[in-house]
RNA sequence: GGGGCUGUAGCUCAGUUGGUUAGAGUGCCGGUCUGUCACACCGGAGGCCGCGGGUUCGAGUCCCGUCAGCCCCGCCA
């Protein structure tokens, strides 16, 4: 209301309500720009228009104060518009002002000038809702809303019902850590908060609910980084009947409808790479296809070299891999021994490289490349090569680390601003310090080519387990479940569980699949994720009213927060050390 | 659990090789000002240099520890 105003209003009469943004005061004519949640306004006060009662009090207003003020829409003089505000043609003239309430001075600034730093996250987190009267947080979380309200639509037109789950769940014993609630009335006993609707979505598949939908809140306490907060939202959804290709054709669809609200593009079909492609090609299972710059596989051509670190990783059954950049001999030393330093922060021993020059090469590992490997390697004068050598499992991070960073320090033109992708066929299983664990959760089926492996060779096989990703960043996770109780047992049993702890922990699963239950898939959206990476915000923070810090604290309102031992005494819990380090905010 | 960066006025920051009374902009308070829009101008108040310990004749500055925020690794079915 207040920022809608516009030169064809001129001449009526207004009543505003809103904050003050900022004040002008020129002694006789004071100047003050009226904020809420549509934008600003300019509103003046002076003798020949506003009451004298009004205009004193009005010389006595201080930032934040929260007004409502009646007078007339004015055209500003000529040479007093401003052109950078949408309301800047006009100004309420006010006749009368009203203190609706009194602010004290905000501990940190709303307003914010041109070249100021936005306050300390600690601060903005602990004033939220000051920073919240922020336009940009502001427009971040309108957007956030018409995402939510446009997926609510699209799927409500497909014929998918949104069901609320349970908020208090059973605790799920892989995964994460759970969020942990205590029973007052079973003494022992808790809740946990649900890390994903999982279970109850595929009960719902075999109620018979065949296409379901939620926008779920989900809890992992985990450590975080700053695309990971301890709670965050799922578009979550599920459906009977249904293939891959059908999930894929419905996320595509809403990812172009999203696409429009947000303004981008994100035209069907979107590319798909199985995951050992994306490994193979860009060390990632969630690779950044903005650019195109891919890995190469020199194993053939460097493996004979006179080499030892190279010899060794072929015998080994590694691989020696790394790119070819293009004019990347002009990256200084010290640039490219930042990107060796990349790779080792990812975790591989080091990082071999070579420019061609116009007579041979430079760089450790020139030395090693006759002119047989540089033809082979593709390299031409003023190229580089950067290579690991070793085994996939530790140079594709590597190498995925150091495309990132290459991307960066060559400033390569990105070659497209939306690269939307598919990642199928992600591994069924993990190995993790010799132990097996699910590569995404235990109900997803088996791609139906590697059964015959389940138990011979469990971590050769393929599922039918999917990510969406967009930019780099993974949006999305789902796959089509098992449905047959059998079949469900035989993975809780490769994953090393014995029939008790199978019953006693997924029983009433297993009970409902063996009840009629239809071949049924999924998929689950990070919708914080989604906004921020639509939106291309610094931080989760920036898309969510009330976030945590990443110690897992909301320092607003200073949670979590001890209790008292009346209340501990109620829930069975008694405290083995007092608390240390609590604070009270 | 591990690594890194940051912490100085309400806010954003500067602070030299360890040296006298710790500065700037903005905000705040008071004053002048009738077309400003980062209003301008004059004056003023405002500091546990995150906290604790140590080294030193002397610490915002060096060392150790600790707390908080942020980033990364582990972790995140």
């Amino acid at each position: 209301m207040v920022g809608g105003l516009r030169k064809e209003d001129a001449g009526r009469k207004e009543r505003l309500s809103g904050w003050v943004h900022r004040r002008r005061d020129l002694g006789g004519l004071l100047f003050v720009d009226l904020r809420d949640r549509s934008g600003l306004v300019q509103i003046s006060f002076g003798p020949e228009w506003t009451e004298a009662e009004s205009l004193s009090l009005a010389h006595r207003l201080g930032s934040e104060d929260v007004v409502v003020v009646e007078g007339e829409v004015e055209l500003r003089p000529n040479d007093a518009r401003n052109p950078e505000l949408p309301s800047g043609d006009v100004e309420l003239r006010v006749h009368r002002l009203e203190l609706l309430n009194s602010a004290r001075t905000p501990q940190i600034p709303v307003y914010r000038g041109p070249d100021e730093d936005l306050p300390a996250e600690e601060l903005r987190l602990r004033h939220r809702h000051l920073d919240l009267r922020r336009r940009e947080l502001q427009e971040n979380l309108r957007l956030r809303h018409e995402l939510i309200l446009e997926t609510r639509n699209y799927f409500g037109n497909l014929g998918f019902l949104e069901i609320e789950t349970p908020i208090l769940t059973k605790t799920t014993p892989e995964g994460a850590r759970d969020y942990l609630v205590p029973s007052r009335v079973h003494p022992g006993e808790f809740f946990a908060l649900p890390q994903s609707p999982q279970i109850y979505k595929q009960i719902l598949m075999t109620a018979g609910y065949d296409r379901y939908l939620q926008i779920a809140r989900c809890f992992r306490d985990e450590d975080l980084r700053a695309d990971r907060q301890p709670e965050f939202t799922q578009i979550d959804l599920e459906a009977a009947f249904v293939e891959p290709d059908d999930i894929f054709r419905w996320i595509e669809g809403l990812m172009a409808e999203l696409g429009k609200v947000a303004q981008i593009q994100a035209a069907p079909p979107f590319r798909r790479l199985t995951h050992a492609e994306a490994m193979d090609r860009f060390g990632s299972d969630r690779p950044d296809l903005r650019w195109s710059l891919e890995i190469s596989d020199w194993s053939d051509a460097f493996g004979t070299a006179d080499s030892r670190i190279l010899q060794s990783a072929v015998e080994t059954g590694g691989r020696i891999r790394g790119f070819l950049i293009r004019g990347g001999g002009e990256l200084s030393r010290k640039e490219v021994e930042a990107l060796e330093s990349v790779a080792r922060a990812a975790g591989a021993p080091g990082l071999l490289w070579a420019k061609r020059t116009g007579e041979g090469g430079s760089g450790p590992l020139s030395r090693w490349l006759g002119e047989e490997e540089w033809e082979a390697s593709g390299a031409r004068s003023g190229d580089l090569l950067l290579v690991a050598a070793g085994s996939d499992r530790v140079t594709s991070p590597a190498l995925s680390a150091v495309r990132g960073a290459v991307i960066e320090a060559m400033a390569l033109p990105q070659e497209r601003s939306d690269a939307w992708l598919w990642v199928l066929d992600f591994p069924l299983f993990e190995e993790h310090e010799g132990r097996i664990h699910p590569g995404h959760h235990p109900f997803v089926l088996p791609h139906p080519e590697d059964l015959s492996r389940l138990n011979d060779d469990p971590l050769s096989v393929r599922s039918l387990a999917y990510d969406l990703v967009y930019n780099g960043s993974e949006l999305g996770s789902g796959s089509i479940r098992i449905h047959d109780a059998g079949m469900q047992r035989a993975i809780f049993r490769a994953l090393g569980m014995g029939d008790q702890e199978i019953a006693r922990k997924f029983g009433f699963l297993l009970e409902a699949l063996e009840s009629g239950a239809p071949p049924h898939g999924g998929i689950a959206l990070g919708v914080d994720r989604l906004v921020k990476d639509f939106l291309n915000a610094a931080s989760l923070r920036d898309v969510i009213a009330f976030p945590k810090t990443t110690a897992a604290r909301a320092l607003f309102e200073g949670a979590p927060s001890t209790v008292g031992s009346e209340e501990l005494r109620e829930l069975h819990i008694e405290l083995r050390a007092a608390p240390v380090g609590v604070r009270t905010p």
